[in-house]
DNA sequence: ACTAACTCAAACACCATTGTTTGACTTCGG
DNA sequence: CCGAAGTCAAACAATGGTGTTTGAGTTAGT
């Protein structure tokens, strides 16, 4: 091996099969870390198929790999929200939203906590700022700005509320307390009734 | 030493020093787990101002060590909430129970995930729902029933919610984006638009 | 004061993990 | 088909945790 990069650099031109076994690395280390945060380079290595050294072979350190997979991640986690069409109604605008984010959230899984734990806690904030934060917020405020939205909570706050009542969700389902199917409008109507907005025609059910 | 119980058993009569070392070591071990989930032995033995052999001659393991310090806080906790009135208006009961849970929660920090980490996951559960969340529910039922929260959400949707914004609402205030002084009544808003509740005469104000 | 209870530092065995090296083996690419 | 690139099992050192033993020192209780 040449030197162990884990990302493009100069252009060492990699053979095709270490090409491959790149992507299942990152593949494996994505479900294993998403199943359990502190899973091990052998965890990861198994999952994959591959021989332990290989890893080390890719990725220098466990935490590189782990940088690698919070980046790919987030980066399919932004492309899914660009597609998103966050204008029109709030509340149906907030619908799409939630479905995509959880559509994202139920691929990630507890893999952010093996971020913060095995990473400095600014490479995973700043990875998040990138774009995904971004537009959740800029959602917000626009929304608020409008009267859409209720304005006395700060973005921020909804925001935080938001992503922690998908992570709920996940665990409810876990536990066997909730519907999969009915997950993704629950919190919409949760959120939504955070919002201060009436669920748009058609939506949830307005309780009585 | 006799037999490295941990809780009361027989009647080892133990001496007074040992007795008051097996309480700063809980104190200590729910200190340091608070902070850190994955806090060791010695970082324990040290905040007690002991030697980590010293713990072992008390608690037989980490395991009993941590489920000790579970059941401690969550019996103070019950305790905690079992002052509190659930009774008259069911808005400033919710502002009543989320003063009285964030002033539990403060203490307790990250010791929820040490526990669930340590523990058969089972223990955790049980030692939860004996009392504590029983209470919850009930007051989340009956003002349900009455109509004065929506009904279109379970009991156990809105529990959860209800612990995961307390959560969200400590993590915030360590990323410095909320003010300790406003989180209580920020919670407090939070949970009554989701409960879908007019704030109680004096409380929040509402949204335009 | 005397004894039993307790504490504790040091050292131990044990285990899981990370990260490295070696040398034989397999596969890609020209 | 041949050489370079890549893979991999086995073995290695290093680390850091848990849990145990020992033996000497300290403290409580009577």
């Amino acid at each position: 091996m040449r030197a162990t990069t884990g990302s493009r650099e100069g252009a060492p031109q990699l053979r095709a099969d270490a090409r491959r076994n790149i992507e299942l690395i990152l593949a494996a280390a994505e479900a294993c870390l998403a199943r359990n945060p502190d899973a091990s380079m052998s965890d990861i290595a198994a999952e994959a198929g591959l021989g332990r050294v290989t890893i080390y072979g890719h990725f220098a350190s466990r935490q590189v790999l782990v940088e690698a997979v919070v980046r790919r991640v987030l980066a399919a986690a932004d492309a899914a929200l660009d597609e998103v069409d966050l204008s029109g109604d709030a509340a149906a605008a907030l619908e799409r939203l939630v479905d995509a984010t959880w559509r994202v959230t139920m691929r990630s899984g507890s893999l952010l906590v093996a971020a913060e734990k095995a990473l400095p806690a600014t490479v995973v904030r700043q990875a998040h700022a990138g774009g995904l934060e971004e537009r959740v917020r800029g959602f917000f405020t626009t929304a608020q700005a409008s009267g859409a939205f209720r304005s006395d909570l700060s973005a921020d706050w909804l925001m935080a509320i938001f992503h922690a009542i998908v992570h709920v969700a996940a665990n409810e389902i876990d536990a066997g307390r909730l519907d999969p199917d009915q997950a993704s409008s629950t919190i919409t109507s949760t959120m939504l009734a955070i919002l201060g907005a009436s669920p748009f025609p058609g939506g949830e059910a307005t309780p009585a």
